[in-house]
RNA sequence: GCACCGGUAGCUCAGUUGGAUAGAGCACCUGACUUCGAAUCAGGUGGUCGGGGGUUCGAAUCCCUCCCGGUGCGCCA
């Protein structure tokens, strides 16, 4: 039951008679009209703006329009009261009764309350995380991997059929210094000392790769052939780097059901392939791009060459496919993946980019408008960039020099579950701090702590009642005299509780899991209010051994308050705690 | 210079896609445990929503313009 859906359902139901009795007409735009639950409880439990936003169109006075409603719904059994306020608003206050069926609900259909099937079986592609096999994760990766997968978890849970994608760029220049990195690595394993001059990737880890090259291959790879020695290192080493990438994720609860390799997309004739369907649809060209000013083009050279028509497309200006000496640039094979994403017939594909992508945006929305003519939309979301302190100082990260967050660094310090929920405390498009030392506290401060105290509380509390001999199951519970709670404190929170299914709804259309952050939070916090109100008022314990009947209503209330904190925590993969240690 | 993302309380941020008197957390002040976990709770102080125009019954939200911060801007990926 989704309380909000019911009250849409009465006004829908309303307008059908007034535009019977001719009151207004038929064919109004309805799209507009909301049912919200209004931010100052003196406006009553829900509120509609449906005579404001139906009254130009009605070409009536919205609380005269708003005054029809309030005839309509005399006679409603489930509403208390409906008044006309403000410039036109309908203020509902509900029967108690109503309010308590959100709770039968809730124990019912357990963790699959307030799940809106709206995904019909159609096949999602999530792009994400998608780094280089350069060298481990960091701190920017995990926001970008904890979104996606969250993000695929949503869709997943209202009935998309995910893929969760990682793009491998496993070729180009950058790669082939990293293998040239590692040869170097494993000169020094066996004992040859190279200068680090030339290192382009100085990182620890690669030394441990020289030594896994060591074990393979043991010497025999110096006599070898340059570019057959490298090929060789290269392979190994991109194999190497994957693994522990794969091994970093699926220790922060992250599996891919995919990964597309640049490489294979070249071996395979893609990049040619994508590139000659542009041109048979008239998409390239040969032309002259002007120079960008500013940035750092000093050594522009003024060429003609070959350019996607993106501009076509939306984008800002046409793009370059290849480099002067001949070569693909960055975006041909990008071309290609998009190609092959479409060429597996998804109904719909999401990228997640981190901040330093946004400029590739609009080419890459160019890109699927124009090999699929028009019929897909590649929806695109950015995560913004972490800002690590640690003791109160921003913590430094040189790419360079090294020295960086790692991912890995983030599990062995604070741990999977409170990683994934303070990445998801912020919006995806606004940048984020993350304080080591709050991440671990184990205060209110923490909002992973507060959330999983609450429902540990929650798990002591049902403990305690088994031991009173209370049968405390789902099925049972769900038949307990729910009109025992009045007060005020528990409507709010059962209130709130009816809030989850437009919440979850809202989380998954917009792509925001952020919004479930929130909610958690503030459901958690309803949680503690109610469990200090026993404290200062025994009557208000949820265990009264004086009153068997209120302690099941009781219970009934706190189940179904851990029942959707942990279909929330479950959608952010995190696992609730019994207790804390 | 251009594009994208941000600018909301002292700090970190929400804000129901145009709604009513703009909300949380932290910090600061005052209070609450002899029995369900005080790792918690209750109350208070705190705002020209970056500035200025416009659109309308109504704007933090939409449009224009300017200011500030971040990111990116062919032959790196």
């Amino acid at each position: 039951m989704d309380a909000l859906a019911i009250l849409r359902d009465k006004i829908m139901a309303v307008l059908g008679t007034l535009e019977r009795q001719g009151i207004i007409s038929s064919g109004l735009d309805r799209s507009s009209i909301a049912i919200e639950t209004p931010k100052d409880g003196a406006f009553g439990d829900l509120s509609s703006n449906v005579a404001m936003v139906l009254s130009k169109q009605a070409k009536r006075n919205p609380r005269e329009l708003a005054k029809y409603f309030v005839d309509q719904f005399a006679n409603d059994s489930s509403i208390e009261t409906v008044e006309v306020a403000g410039p036109g608003f309908l203020n509902f206050k509900l029967k108690n009764d109503f309010w308590n069926k959100v709770v039968v609900s809730i124990l019912d259909e357990g963790i699959s309350f307030g799940v809106k099937q709206v995904g019909n079986n159609k096949s999602v592609n999530v792009e994400f995380v998608s780094a280089n096999p350069t060298g481990p994760l960091h701190v920017g990766h995990t926001r970008g991997a904890v979104f996606g997968d969250v993000l695929a978890n949503l869709l997943e849970v209202a009935g998309y059929n995910v893929t969760r994608e990682y793009y491998v760029n496993d070729a180009g220049s950058q790669i082939d210094s990293l293998a040239r990195s590692a040869f170097l690595r494993y000169q020094e394993s066996l004992g040859i000392f190279i200068g680090d001059e030339q290192n382009e990737y100085p990182g620890d880890y690669l030394k441990k790769i020289g030594d896994s090259l060591k074990e393979e291959y043991g010497d025999l790879l110096i006599s070898e052939d340059e570019s057959f020695r490298l090929k060789k290192i290269k392979h190994f080493t991109v194999a190497k780097m994957l693994d522990s990438i794969k091994k970093d994720l699926s220790d922060l609860g992250i599996v891919m059901d995919s990964f597309v390799s640049e490489s294979d997309l070249y071996a395979e004739g893609k990049v040619e392939e994508s590139i000659n369907h542009l041109r048979d649809l008239g998409l390239i060209y040969k032309g002259v791009l002007a120079k960008p000013k500013g940035g750092s083009n000093q050594d522009w050279l003024e060429r003609e060459q070959e350019l996607f028509k993106s501009t076509l497309f939306g984008d800002d200006t046409d793009r370059p496919i290849k480099k002067v000496d001949g070569s693909w640039t960055y975006f041909a094979p990008d071309i290609a993946y998009h190609y092959d994403k479409l060429c597996r017939e998804y109904d719909e594909i999401i990228d997640i980019f981190g901040a330093d992508h946004s400029g590739y945006t609009s080419r890459m929305k160019a890109v699927v408008r124009a090999l699929s003519k028009g019929e897909k939309d590649l929806t695109v979301r950015l995560c913004q960039l972490v800002k690590l302190y640690k003791n109160g100082k921003p913590v430094k990260m040189s790419k360079r020099a090294g020295s960086y967050v790692t991912l890995r660094d983030l599990l062995d310090e604070v741990g999977k579950d409170a990683i994934r929920f303070l990445l998801l405390m912020r919006k995806n498009d606004a940048p984020l701090e993350f304080d080591f030392n709050k991440a671990i506290e184990q205060t209110r401060e923490n909002p992973v702590f507060y959330v999983q105290y609450a429902n540990a509380r929650i798990c002591s509390i049902i403990k305690r009642a088994k031991e009173e001999n209370i049968d405390v199951s789902d099925s049972l519970l769900s038949k307990a005299d729910l009109s025992l709670l009045g007060n005020e404190n528990e409507l709010q929170t059962i209130r709130k509780l009816a809030e989850w299914p437009t919440i979850l709804t809202k989380a998954t259309t917009r792509c925001e899991p952020h919004r479930i952050a929130f909610y958690l939070f503030e459901t958690a916090q309803l949680f503690h209010s109610l469990q200090s109100l026993g404290k200062i008022n025994h009557d208000l314990k949820f265990l009264r051994n004086d009153d068997l009947k209120l302690t099941v209503a009781r219970l009934a209330m706190v189940r179904s308050i851990q029942l959707v904190i942990q279909s929330g925590l479950k959608i952010f993969g995190i696992k609730p705690m019994d207790e804390m240690l």
